[in-house]
DNA sequence: AAGTGGTCTAGACCACGGC
DNA sequence: CCGTGGTCTAGACCACTTT
């Protein structure tokens, strides 16, 4: 295996970035199988020409995310799949796309419209923005192997450039909120809900009223810590949803 | 303030816990309010009495539940709370209890029962054992502020040794699995449904028949990868909920 | 320029599982 | 006993924010 670090000289990110993208890469090529024992941690370490603990910092990350179990006195190994229907674990903020991508799931968009909008009071309270604050909307309708399974409504505080951009911009919010957004989204609080279709939300999930649906709001912050988004998500998880790890504390 | 090596010789919990607990401590007693900025890690550390590297580890513990975020090149800041309902982070796997109690919530256990089964096919499968196994069947009805909000059914792969402790043991079965089994629990794998109450749920709750609630399903796995138990949650989410940090993975 | 958290190293020793 | 992951250290340098 090609040490991480020379891999691409101009590629700055971390080691333990590379590394993560490295040990992911060979479980998706099936160099290292599902469910078998990645090579020990001083062996690996190595074999990407890092330290242990720079390794560490990447298993910790895969572990985080589920992708790996670690096993003290047996070894590291490679998590077997969660079932056909788990979309992915929700403490990843990621793109449905993304998610649907990864489980190998086709996918699509069904509805989008991008709208600048002035708050609600509501919105005002939930934003902690005053009444002449600029909103984007955004919302979205994605299906899963042709089913509609996703509504989405974002609400993006936005300046004049973001409003612009993001009136043309054909990727998803999240994408641009990561990618071109500066300082980058770096995490969302999310509360977990589960209530009754509306005739909104029914509407644009082609569903009956009253289908129970999974709802997701959603605060999105920066690298800084500033509030920068809210979103609310419905998903229907009849066919597809999502997991979760949950970990014993530390104690 | 003390270094946590000193605080007592024979507790031999790692350092990095003992400064988990000493850091949740300052927090909960007001000494660091919330919202407000940690001394810096340099002098965190040196007032632990732990190196730098030890003291990242709690943090990012904390972090990781949510308990603080941190900035490159301004600080470390604890986190504000999420909002009168919000019951605490589905990350972390503990206690109904533990989860009313840290939101200061009054709470109740409105339904026991305890029994030992054989499983059926379902279970068999879901468990991955044989028709002869011996499993714990423990249901519990669960209210917050008088209100009944949560209905759990656990299965437990049980010998007879955990049998008869299990079919006497008053706390939880989580609190069994993770402080008296062994080896002890260490995770859970969960999936995450929003479902409509059928009739048994419905009258568990006292609520309406095909009122949403939110249907979690875990399997859960010992600090050896073993699949030890199948838990099935119900919970209503109208006036109390479960949040959960989202974090932009490495790229 | 000063102060913060982020990355990275080399090395030591411990705890646990399996042979 | 050996090999595994877990804990811990001291120190160096980087990236970012604030003064």
């Amino acid at each position: 295996m090609e040490p991480v670090k020379t891999i691409s000289p101009e590629d700055r990110r971390p080691l333990y970035v590379k590394a993560i993208t490295a040990i992911t890469e060979m479980v998706e090529t099936g160099q290292i199988p599902v469910g078998s024992r990645l090579p020990s941690e001083a062996e690996l370490a190595e074999m990407l020409g890092i330290s242990r603990s720079t390794l560490r910092e990447a298993l910790s990350h895969l572990e985080t995310y589920g992708m790996v179990t670690r096993q003290q006195g047996r070894g590291t190994f490679v998590t077997v799949s969660q079932g056909p229907g788990v979309l992915g674990g929700i403490e990843r903020l990621e793109t449905f796309r993304d998610l649907a991508d990864r489980s190998k799931k086709e996918h699509g968009v069904i509805y989008r419209k991008v709208e600048s909008i002035t708050p609600t009071e509501e919105l005002q309270r939930d934003l902690k923005v005053g009444p002449e604050t600029k909103l984007v909307r955004v919302e979205i309708v994605e299906s899963i192997e042709g089913k509609p399974c996703m509504y989405l409504e974002d609400y993006v505080i936005a300046d004049d450039k973001m409003e612009t951009e993001l009136l043309s911009y054909q990727g998803s919010v999240l994408t641009y909120l990561i990618e071109i957004n500066d300082p980058p989204l770096a995490y969302a609080r999310t509360k977990i809900f589960s209530i009754c279709a509306d005739d909104l939300v029914a509407g644009k999930l082609s569903i009956q009223r009253d289908r129970p649906v999974l709802h997701l709001v959603e605060k999105m912050y920066n690298t800084v810590g500033d509030l920068i988004a809210l979103t609310k998500t419905y998903l229907l998880t009849d066919q597809f949803y999502f997991s979760v790890t949950r970990r014993v504390p530390p104690r």
